[in-house]
DNA sequence: ACTTACGGTAAGCCAAGGCTTACGATTCGA
DNA sequence: TCGAATCGTAAGCCTTGGCTTACCGTAAGT
């Protein structure tokens, strides 16, 4: 069995936030504890602990505590999950495309 | 220019709800009308409306009246701008990964 | 040991947005 | 031409969820 990627709707839905996109866009550089991230941005700690919670369970990162601090880091699992549904909606969504070209091809 | 795709932020947003998702499904089957689709679904027609015009903002469907009905199809545009975004993320993501790798070898 | 820093969790507030009903416009069928 | 069907829009309700403050546990430094 294949290690369990995260199912795409949360990491949809965990990408629909601006501030967690802020968040994803901070962790780009690499690893950083939680205070630093939320130095970076117009929101509390706090909101960044739980924002962090919603990326970590859709598998868009993960931690890894270093002594005192935890340090966050973007973890591919989430994206590729992603990847996949929009690729079959790619396929679908070009293939329907061509249809309704072969369709009106005919008129 | 390039022909102005949608931002990714958007497509993201659009796709961020459920009853969304569930229209963008209906519709890789092909194009269908505004009731079919609504017949399909247990929320009320208006409803479906209101999503479609969502959807069509972020670029992932597309309108062609017909006479009386009008018919939405899947636009590959939407789609593609997405697949862009997260192709940096993928990118940043592995050479983190990488990073991270070739740091902990170092111990 | 005691203090300080870091960060996760709880409770509560409030704005955003999804849904429904009601209405109006347009087009097809008879 | 008249009634019926299709669909978009407006107004209003109500849930969802993002934010803040407050609190607690844990680890580091002195």
């Amino acid at each position: 069995m294949p290690p369990e990627t995260p199912p795409a709707r949360h990491v949809i839905e965990a990408l629909a936030d601006p501030t967690r996109r802020a968040i994803v866009e901070a962790l780009r550089a690499g690893p950083k504890p939680v205070g630093v991230i939320a130095g970076g941005l117009p929101v509390s700690r706090p909101a960044v602990s739980q924002h962090l919670r919603v990326l970590t369970d859709a598998g868009l990162a993960r931690v890894t505590p270093k002594g005192n601090r935890r340090y966050y880091e973007l973890a591919p699992e989430g994206v590729e999950s992603l990847r996949r549904y929009l690729d079959t909606l790619w396929d679908d969504a070009l293939a329907a495309f061509a249809d309704a070209a072969r369709k009106s091809a005919r008129e």
